[in-house]
DNA sequence: GTCATTTATCATGC
DNA sequence: GCATGATAAATGAC
């Protein structure tokens, strides 16, 4: 990948154990600006996601026009709408299975 | 339309614990141990949950915040890394 | 599309 | 008062 060109390279310096290794750039430059939606915003994507969990493309320029959210936003927000739902099954299917599992051994 | 600007609604649980401290310990010596590449399998996952008693999403959280912590601290003093560093080789 | 991440933000511990 | 764990946007690999 591309090295970026800004000098962030100080702690190498000292002790050769203690590099800058390729994971650790990448920050400082074009930091990523995370919008946080309106709680009318979410609300009204919920009750969308409530109805539907996948969107068709017309279906989605609609809501995005409906909340002030671009296209590319709404998708996101379901894409991890539907990720979040995904870790709150597994989560409780875990603990489930774990209770199961009490009685024997 | 102004009676709820601030409040979160499905947010309700997020209550925190810290890990103990064996557990950190535990999470802190695999990270500086590999520090070139501190992003551990689903296999080491599994295990580093195991040892540390916890979920195999929270041993994601904690890598997760740990790159992203310890880069921002990477100009200032680590000595953090000084005390896990020299127990293993570097990979 | 999923999904492991990065990053900022949030909520809590102490 | 920050450290720390969890969650919310956003990216990118595949």
């Amino acid at each position: 990948s591309t090295i970026s060109t800004t000098p962030m390279t100080r702690v190498a310096d000292t002790k050769s154990k203690n590099s800058v290794y390729e994971w650790m750039k990448g920050d400082q430059i074009r930091r990523k600006h995370r919008q946080v939606y309106t709680r009318s915003q979410t609300f009204e994507l919920e009750k969308e996601y409530r109805f539907s969990q996948y969107l068709t493309r017309k279906r989605r320029s609609e809501i995005a026009n409906g909340v002030q959210l671009t296209d590319r936003q709404v998708k996101i927000w379901f894409q991890n709408r539907r990720m979040k739902e995904k870790r709150e099954n597994t989560k409780l299917w875990t603990i489930k299975n774990n209770r199961s599992l009490c009685t024997s051994n | 339309a102004v009676m709820i600007l601030r409040s979160r609604f499905l947010d309700a649980r997020r209550k925190r614990r810290n890990f103990s401290k064996t557990a950190t310990e535990v999470l802190n010596e695999y990270f500086y141990s590999h520090l070139s590449n501190p992003y551990p399998s689903e296999e080491a996952k599994d295990e580093l949950a195991r040892k540390c008693g916890i979920s195999v999403s929270q041993v994601s959280n904690w890598f997760g915040n740990k790159r992203i912590r310890y880069k921002k601290n990477i100009g200032k003093a680590q000595e953090e890394a000084n005390l896990y560093a020299g127990i293993y080789t570097i990979n």
